[in-house]
DNA sequence: GTTTAATACTCACCTAGTTGCATATAAGAA
DNA sequence: TTCTTATATGCAACTAGGTGAGTATTAAAC
């Protein structure tokens, strides 16, 4: 169950509609958890059901109504006991790695024309997440506590993108020699 | 169907039976597509049934019989044409980023924990990491070219490690401050 | 005035992944 | 000699996640 955790703490960040949620989490959560509209609203539904979270219909004057979700304090208490309990590590789940490792049954120029093409979207992330750097956080030591938790999980994500680009720097140099 | 590939790029490398797989894809695919035991046993019996591995039972005299599995050529043809699909870059499902994006619901002790906790663990990984290539890429420059793709997995992983160590650093200074 | 796009939500089906259990052989320790 | 550990494999049930299709409202473009 840890797609409702990512949707409890976007929700307990910003209420807001399932709509709302779909597009990338409200640019945030998103970048670490991210779903399809479908499976958002089925937990959605869940966590109404569950006392999570409360919806709230609300009326609006050019668009189709929306329901507005937002956490319970039984939900914080769901959230807060999921937080508490230690987690271990994931290992990443990566194609390009899986395609490299098995590199040597295609072509050299098949592998050089997939690693550009992961390396286009590595950069494509990094310069919006520096975008949302400059626009959301541009005086981290003024930042409360809360923005600074939401400030380190960009800054991962920024350090995490820039070590691919270098990456693949090095393994361009590597294939080509 | 993305296990059937990280399987039948292992087994490319290494023929061997679903215990060995089981046991981190062979301490190499399984450090970006990892499976329980039954997971991969699943799996396999699913390429079989394709056509895509073959079986050989090996009797052992000091244990149990064991299948020893082999990539047939339809599934080398099977795992070129997945290679030479472009696949699109997946977002990370990262457990701790989801904790810390809602960490201000609970005290910053817990936070600093659960980042040592996390931090033990990705140290652990890198030293794992450094040992491997050690061990087997010595001397990257006389590699083969399927050596040089297995090492460039292995960069990517001693590189995003690091750089995971890196980024506890600067958490812990931007917590404690 | 009809099409297109954006907002807003939902159902149904299927695949992937997890959990728990179960079996069997053989080596070595208690 | 029984217990534990390691090797080696498998089933069944369940939960989570992904895909495809579809409904309805409103605004703006053409």
């Amino acid at each position: 169950m840890a797609l409702s955790h990512a949707i409890l703490a976007a929700l307990n960040d910003v209420a807001c509609s399932g709509y709302d949620l779909a597009k990338q989490f409200d640019g945030s959560v998103g970048f670490f958890w991210n779903a399809s509209h479908q499976q958002i609203y089925r937990e959605l539904t869940k966590l109404e059901e569950s006392g999570y979270v409360e919806a709230t219909v609300i009326h609006q004057a050019n668009r189709p109504d929306k329901k507005n979700y937002t956490v319970t304090a039984t939900g914080v208490d769901y959230l807060r006991a999921w937080i508490t309990e230690p987690s271990t590590v994931a290992y990443p789940k990566d194609e390009l790695l899986v395609k490299l490792f098995a590199g040597s049954i295609v072509d050299r120029q098949t592998i050089l024309d997939e690693l550009e093409h992961h390396r286009a979207q590595h950069q494509g992330r990094l310069d919006l997440y520096y975008s949302i750097e400059r626009q959301a956080f541009s005086q981290p030591p003024t930042l409360t506590l809360a923005h600074r938790y939401q400030y380190l999980t960009l800054r991962q994500g920024i350090r995490l993108e820039t070590e691919w680009l270098n990456w693949y720097a090095e393994a361009i140099v590597s294939i080509d020699c």
